[in-house]
DNA sequence: GCCCTGAAGTTTTACGTATAACGTCCCGGC
DNA sequence: GCCGGGACGTTATACGTAAAACTTCAGGGC
């Protein structure tokens, strides 16, 4: 039923199809419009073919192709959370060099966010070449896997490195944001910080956590108070205004927020229990989300290079797959200053 | 290279390879497997060519099922874009109905957003059963289908119903969205409208206009004034700042946005000019993002079903995939009432 | 004049699965 | 005692492509 006798085709046509019509083989078809025709078929021909291709509507079944070489050319980008910004612009990173070599990135959300997942694949998820993983848990990683010898090729953005052997990593210099941050703020006469972290556990956020306690643990006078919170607004005003009741209410002078969203959170805590941003309380975030200059006064927040993660980590995949190396080094981040930060409030 | 004489093998078992460890034909392990074995396998056969496909690891080859099948069980969603939370509830939505009957969901996002795009697929596009499109532009979806013969089924969510002749659609009762702003807003005294629009010309933001003008037009003394602007808080705030200097700062009394985002921008524009949200001015948003409780006031605005949206429209394709009759009813939105919107200030 | 080489193709085979078409056995009815 | 027909399989084939192995021919070196 692929075609009649005559020139008329009800179904897709194959690149025997197109063999026919171009007067070759199917063997010169498939060398022509797989870009392996210089030195095997001649300019002339190969244009022939082209031409029969082009008038035929001629699309190369992709399922045969895949059962025939083995590959996809199709890489899962898995994420925690489709709404963050941060990784909508991963994706686009890592599509725009996958496009180059001729690569699809295929999205998939993992249901539980940024932990641990189960099950992580709908029963019937496509075939792949190999993973990119971002910000996800190392036992989630683990699971996307699964047991399949030989393992899928696995590259982690912004993960835990020592949590999946074997995997290649794109880090983050997220240490050096947090640097930053504290640079800035104990340079305007900041010295008590309330340290508002998020309640799910990941090294992207244990990253953060561990830098601020090296980091003020050498200063003189100098106390961090951590409280923990849900990756979500409402979550992190209660955390904040309870937090805030109970240790004085200018006491800390700067709340650092381990993310944009819960930052949010916390101007809404201050607010309520009638303070003000930056003069009684500095607060800032981290991933420089779009949220960040909606609210007001604008925060001061450390801008991730979304797009160079999800490059770097396609290249190094596509360097996996190539048996190259992949090189790899921290990709740098930046602290950028507005509103939500000033100099301290003198102690009452 | 498949497998050893002995039972070690190196590469991904196949179902040649179950049915040798079963003692079994190849054919009976495909029947098994695929769930088609009632009457044609006896229940002791089948247990034991279970065993064996668990015992080795068997996964079934997509591709070479996909050539055999004609059919990818893999749907398409097309975004306009993937920050925004109501197509992550799209997302979801349409992959929890696909989940359960055995498909996948892809996800693509459109590079060019909500407006026309000219190539939308990467060259190495997967393999598709159908096509869900979120609040597309119609000549994007008509790119989206491509010329491929038979054309793809398309599911058009939220987009021109009479854009894409002989694709299904599911829509949302935007327009009572709308009306339902409106109601709200005179029952308490507004007359004179600022209309911060959508400067993308899209279906979804045509029946916002549409509405506004035909509930506006017949009350008296009702002035309606529309602004463009691009959908993102900084355009929102020079747009609506220039255009309340030029009309008198409080001849509108609320300002109705045609997103959240774009409320945002808003707010910002009226504290710019020393006015307050919502003592002076009224705002409302459209689809409750979580930015709308993260801005202060909190934001007036209307939810939109996302994962029903999805849900429904998943349905649909597979109604479509089966030749069934899709059921086809415009889904409910609903006012949600916070601090932003309040009595008309009244007339200086 | 012969052999070798390279260009320009073609023939053939394999990828792993689903399924149509074909046995074979056993049992029950008449 | 024979025949029909389920139950339980098996055998064979096709899906569309890529690529290894083969063929043919022309030209050139010696």
């Amino acid at each position: 039923m692929t075609s009649g006798q005559d020139g008329t085709t009800t179904a897709r046509p194959t690149s025997r199809d197109v063999a026919r019509a171009a007067g070759v083989s199917q063997a010169a078809v498939s060398l022509v419009m797989g870009g392996k025709w210089p030195g095997r078929v001649s300019e002339t021909t190969a244009e022939r073919v082209r031409a029969a291709a082009e008038r035929l509507g001629y699309r190369p079944n992709l399922a045969a192709r895949n059962l025939r070489t083995g590959r996809t050319r199709t890489a899962l980008l898995v994420v925690p959370a489709l709404t963050n910004e941060f990784f909508a612009g991963v994706y686009t990173g890592a599509a725009r060099v996958a496009a180059q070599h001729d690569f699809g990135v295929v999205l998939y959300p993992s249901p539980d966010g940024i932990g641990p997942a189960r099950d992580p694949f709908p029963s019937a998820r496509a075939a792949l070449d190999g993973i990119l993983a971002s910000s996800m848990a190392a036992d989630t990683l683990t699971n996307l896997r699964g047991d399949d010898t030989p393992p899928i090729p696995l590259v982690m953005l912004d993960s835990d490195p020592a949590g999946n052997p074997g995997a290649t990593t794109v880090n983050l210099d997220l240490a050096d944001g947090i640097r930053q941050i504290i640079d800035h703020l104990t340079a305007h006469g900041h010295r008590n910080f309330l340290h508002l972290a998020s309640a799910v556990e990941s090294w992207t956020f244990d990253v953060r956590a561990r830098e601020l306690a090296a980091r003020t643990a050498p200063l003189p006078d100098t106390t961090v108070r951590t409280i923990h919170s849900a990756l979500t607004v409402e979550d992190a005003v209660t955390a904040t205004e309870t937090a805030l009741r109970t240790s004085g209410l200018t006491e800390p002078t700067a709340i650092v927020c381990d993310d944009d969203k819960l930052a949010a959170g916390a101007y809404k805590a201050v607010r309520r229990l009638g303070l003000r941003v930056p003069d009684d309380l500095s607060i800032t975030g981290f991933d420089d989300l779009s949220l960040a200059t909606a609210i007001e006064p604008e925060l001061t927040t450390v801008r991730l290079p979304a797009e160079e993660v999800g490059a770097h980590g396609m290249r190094a995949l596509l360097a996996v797959l190539d048996d190259r190396e992949a090189e790899t080094a921290p990709l740098p981040v930046e602290l950028i200053v507005r509103g939500s930060t000033g100099p301290a409030a003198p102690r009452p």
